[in-house]
DNA sequence: GATGAATGAGAGTTCATTCAT
DNA sequence: TATGAATGAACTCTCATTCAT
């Protein structure tokens, strides 16, 4: 699917970079993107060389972060597109976050699914919002391993909307610009919310009232 | 509340003044926090070093963007909680984009009166999530400038959601937290949705109606 | 006759400027290219910075210090075949090296002074050679500045090398290209016999005798 | 004279040892001495660490590529010196290009040698002295091996110019030093006619003919 | 022995801040 | 006081060399 002659990594190789990328992740949230690439090496236990061998920019590691969640996200939000066109009420759960409380009725399924799927994306994407606003100042958004990951998250996510607006469960007039642009903003208001699950929760309701017809 | 130099400024002083706090915010909001103080100097037409007597360090002027923000924002939320509370439908507008059609009956101008502060918050804050979490990052949260207009707009908008609660304009259980999440996370939202207006007006839809009780 | 708007330096800075000038001649002649730049700016007594708000790049300021030997170089070859094109045998000399062996007769003077530049060019180009490989590595070939010194050197020597042939003191069969090419070769050869100035003195007559007819 | 290692090389390193000279010399003559080491490995089809196993530093691989060259121009002006030596006109040859056509008369043998040991030193030489360069740079100078080879190649020289200068072929005020010089020089000279072999042509005619007595 | 991943000192360059003009 | 040249610490990236596989 990537199109790069990837000879399988050696051992130690293999698990340098993902001991690169596991501290880059770690270090780029907590401490910004601006922190020395030294800092992510010595984060990793590796020398910086190290660092370079395996991406040959800083840019390339913030790249490689930013594909990796895209890609737990879309692996998440394909089973739940699954999920929802499968007309019975069977899913093999493991989404991640507990269940948005279903709503009874007929197509409870599909609504039940979209939401979680938002949860599951703003879940998942804590602390994206920093590297995307990075990404896209360095022109990278068009890079072909990030649009691949984001096409599939956005192909999945429309899936899941019109199953939802199929079953009444979501208005119509919502499209997926402004999901998606829901999506980033209520990923930015609960990122702040990490203490309070209160008030995270209704942040959660109110989005999620919004969405639905009145 | 004024943030300003003690002793007042000679006149092309304060003139400098002003023309690099607008250097700033226009070149910060579009080319990011990380733009050589030179190109600021440059584009406020003075030299760096007028730049640096105004300023003691890049962080200060960042600051001080801010806090010219925090304070328009903070007038219009002053006024808006103003009309608010006066019980008769009459308001001098100020608040910028038209209001988000209110609900009916009584009480009307306190609900429109909110819904026009959460507008007027997010249209101003354009930019402004960067320049959060870059003095977030320097430990300048605790500032006293930042904190005093971040107060005082937080306060304003207590006592709209309080009187738009009273009104029934507003479902009961949100609370403050949420509230500024939310704007932030709509900010979020919005921003990337500079040019294409209908999308960005659903965003707000979909928020707003959410706030409302079912 | 350079093209860009450039506003007279200030007074330290172009005193800095000349200092750089100096001191990477100084050090690249005989260190090497590769010697590192905080090493050229120690010389010339200012910080990195300095040499890097001179010369954008350390090819640039290569570049500069050729750029400034071939004018001076040009500067006398240009007086040169100004005086070999007057038919009377006056010339204000100030060559800079002693003249070679004039020779008699008839035309005698157009013979001396192309001599007599090809000495001055061999002189004046010691260390030359290694800037010339660098820059021509590096593709600067084409670089304006270079360009245009080099062209008018090219031209004094065609003129030179044309006065001579026609009055017979020059072997006629002897074009440009060769003459260039013995001309750097030449310095190569002198450069090693900086103190034998008997055998420095053999390869010039080596060379003198082999460009003469038979 | 050898420079090779002590003990016998297996068949598969002695194999490896002659590609990265081959590669070495291609790449440093092409791409500069500045070329990674990694690239001199690859493009002998090896991997770094054999590289360093053979040559503990990069240097000494450049000392070793030098020190070929300069043993296979020994060969051959040995066995030119050693046919000048012998009055009969006989020679076997192999000089490698044409000769540039000697005197008349006795003893054309000797400057025909002589001025054909020319042209093989300064053909086998492109290159070199960027080489020569680097390593002088180094302190190399001293180094045992590249001594030897140099020493022996002026030997054979000193015989061929005293052969050639007893039989009048040659100029009697000419020393080794200045034919060393003019060797280099030539070299340099010829080395930017590679595509115009007329005027490469008539450099060695300037030369050569400089180098004849009146 | 051969391989190529890891290392880290060192290179060129940038930019917030200072200070002579 | 305004200017912009000077400063140098800090950053990203390279590459000769070492060492685990």
């Amino acid at each position: 699917m990537t199109g790069a002659p990837e000879r399988p990594l050696r051992a130690d190789a293999a698990r340098n970079r993902a001991k690169l990328l596991d501290a880059a992740t770690e270090v780029f949230t907590t401490r910004g993107i601006a922190t020395p690439t030294e800092e992510i090496a010595r984060a990793a236990g590796v020398g910086v060389g190290t660092l370079f061998r395996h991406f040959p920019t800083k840019e390339a590691l913030l790249e490689a972060v930013m594909v990796r969640r895209l890609e737990e996200i879309a692996t998440t939000t394909a089973q739940l597109a699954h999920d929802a066109e499968r007309p019975d009420g069977a899913g093999p759960g493991g989404a991640g976050s507990g269940g948005a409380g279903s709503g009874g009725g007929d197509g409870g399924n599909s609504g039940e699914a979209f939401f979680a799927a938002l949860r599951v994306v703003v879940d998942r994407s804590a602390g994206k919002d920093e590297f995307t606003r990075a990404l896209a100042a360095a022109g990278v958004d068009a890079h072909a391993a990030l649009h691949e990951s984001g096409t599939a998250i956005r192909e999945h996510l429309a899936r899941l909307l019109a199953a939802a607006q199929r079953t009444g469960a979501v208005r119509h007039e919502v499209g997926m610009t402004e999901l998606f642009a829901l999506l980033v903003g209520t990923t930015t208001a609960v990122e702040r919310l990490q203490d309070d699950p209160a008030a995270r929760e209704r942040v959660f309701t109110v989005v999620f009232d919004g969405l639905r017809p009145r």
